[in-house]
DNA sequence: GTCTATACGAAGATAGAC
DNA sequence: GTCTATCTTCGTATAGAC
């Protein structure tokens, strides 16, 4: 791999772990086993490289998603292999994370890549609710936005109650719960 | 207020909106308006202010939570009440926040008061779930963890939701699409 | 109790040799 | 392209004067 190219991947791994204010280039360095002049040379600093490894990161889930979420199955189905597909619980959200990063919401390149990946993934599941609401397994009442959105703050926050108790069985319970508010009834 | 308290309030401030790793004495020290010594004299470390900290906090939700839990009104009502109260939403939990903390994860001692705070939302909003279903407003089918998983979840990924847009509008869809899902049907 | 002085490594970056 | 200085400020803490 090239020294860009380990750079990029060891902050990318750097920034799920301990954020973007946790992340120091010294770390990305010794990480990706790079001296100071290399970094520097392909990257303008600490926020430039950030940059590269959170779009990464950003198409990355995007990518998973739709592999799920465009796979076979009624809309409902879809959402179910969503929410239950395997999952690191305990690492959290490479994506999500950054949010909580005062210096990333603060930086609208940095935060860009963070707000289109969540945004295309509530659009999507939009888009499998309204499709579900019209072959019938979704009752026509419901919101296909707020389901959506309900849906994506269920997984992050679960990892944050996940994080808290140190087992991943709160995330489980909260997807379970949401699951069976959200089953199609009487079948 | 007394040193030791300026001290505090100005670490809860600094916790909010920095986290645990970006939040220095230094910092703490300015927005007290306290001297390194005085610091020292009062707390450990940073990690005895941070836990006192973060102890209050801990108690303030629980107690601006049970504020809303125990009051009047049918189950429903009150997770509704909890759901829609008012919230900084682009602030974010302080609570919550700390589980992206790498390094208030790793300490038991800190993450304890985070734990015990969202362990107990969660069971307080189970017994509320349970008495829904004995008294007919949720299905007995219904998991009181699992639901209340999902309503502590929501709230905490609508803080994702909202800082990663920089609009608090995709919390409150989430909130609106969890409780038509949780509406009592038929009445 | 509070202050200043001092310490030492880390954060983030630049300069210039190779 | 990569490396080793070098720089300045910050992070975290101790020592000791007042």
């Amino acid at each position: 791999m090239s020294t860009p190219e380990r750079l990029i991947e060891s902050t990318r791994e750097l920034l799920w772990e301990r954020g973007y204010v946790g992340t120091s280039p010294k770390a990305v360095l010794e990480r990706a086993g790079a001296g100071q002049g290399s970094m520097y040379h392909h990257f303008k600093g600490k926020p430039d490289l950030a940059l590269a490894a959170i779009r990464r990161t950003a198409e990355e889930m995007r990518t998973t998603a739709e592999g799920v979420l465009g796979g076979p199955g009624t809309p409902y189905e879809r959402i179910e292999a969503y929410l239950l597909r395997e999952r690191d619980v305990l690492r959290g959200c490479p994506v999500g994370r950054l949010t909580m990063d005062p210096e990333v919401v603060a930086d609208d390149a940095l935060r860009a890549p963070v707000d289109e990946t969540l945004g295309w993934l509530r659009a999507r599941l939009a888009g499998i609710v309204e499709e579900g609401k019209e072959r019938g397994e979704f009752a026509p009442s419901v919101n296909g936005e707020e389901i959506a959105a309900a849906v994506v703050a269920t997984v992050q926050g679960g990892y944050v109650l996940a994080r808290a108790s140190g087992s991943p069985a709160a995330f489980d319970a909260g997807v379970r719960g949401l699951l069976a508010l959200l089953a199609p009834r009487d079948r």
